[in-house]
DNA sequence: TTAGCATGCTAAATATATTTAGCAATATAG
DNA sequence: CTATATTGCTAAATATATTTAGCATGCTAA
């Protein structure tokens, strides 16, 4: 319960510094403001306002529904939501791939995990 | 603005009406306050928790995201598959992803990236 | 009728979200 | 180097969600 709103802080937090924008910045986008930004990041906030949470999937380019996952909401039609979370939030944290780098971390996930598996 | 909210209360109450429960019994299958309930009833409540308006979409077998809707907040999926194309096909072929996993690759995919930066 | 109970409601209490004001550290300009 | 601005942060103030307590009306049973 405490960890799904400090990840969606250190989520948040890792968005933000990727586009390099300072919380007033952000806040001057959003409309929210810096000290809750700051609090937000640092999972402080348990139950952020789903309209904030749009604002900022908005600005930060990564899915609404995700930050709503990550914000412990139940999300409607969670058929994709539920399977795939994992693999939702690192490809929002990854951002775009080229083919060249899709081809690159497939296999290297295929090593990963044929390491692992020897032990 | 107002309306919403007014308009998320009357279909509330509809839907509890047909369904002829009291404010009480809704209080003892969802653990919100009777109380709380009328007020929400009566649009008195502007921003209600995405998880009481699930619990009541659970008992009075109505779809959650129309709730969401009438409350006014920004619902996912009506508009929200708009973040990157090839990120999802790049998700649909590694499938789900651990958590170690996902930093082990996001570091990786940071080091292709530096050592293409380099030439 | 009358006693007891159920129902919907509301004021006050409490919890939490969100803003305002301002501090301490770091950067940047002159 | 010194002054000024920027950045992230936090305590206190404010707004709002949610609960607790309890009232008034009406219902039901004796």
């Amino acid at each position: 319960m405490v960890q799904s709103t400090e990840k969606l802080g250190t989520f948040l937090a890792s968005a933000r510094s990727k586009l390099g924008m300072t919380l007033r910045a952000v806040e001057e986008e959003t409309g929210i403001s810096n000290a809750y930004l700051s609090q937000l990041e640092h999972g402080k906030i348990k139950t952020p306002a789903p309209q904030n949470l749009y604002k900022l999937a908005e600005l930060y380019q990564v899915p609404y529904a995700l930050l709503m996952e990550l914000a412990g909401y139940p999300v409607p039609n969670t058929q994709s939501a539920k399977s795939g979370f994992a693999i939702n939030a690192f490809a929002a944290r990854i951002g775009s791939v080229t083919k060249d780098e899709a081809e690159a971390l497939v296999e290297y996930l295929q090593f990963i995990r044929s390491r692992k598996r020897r032990h």
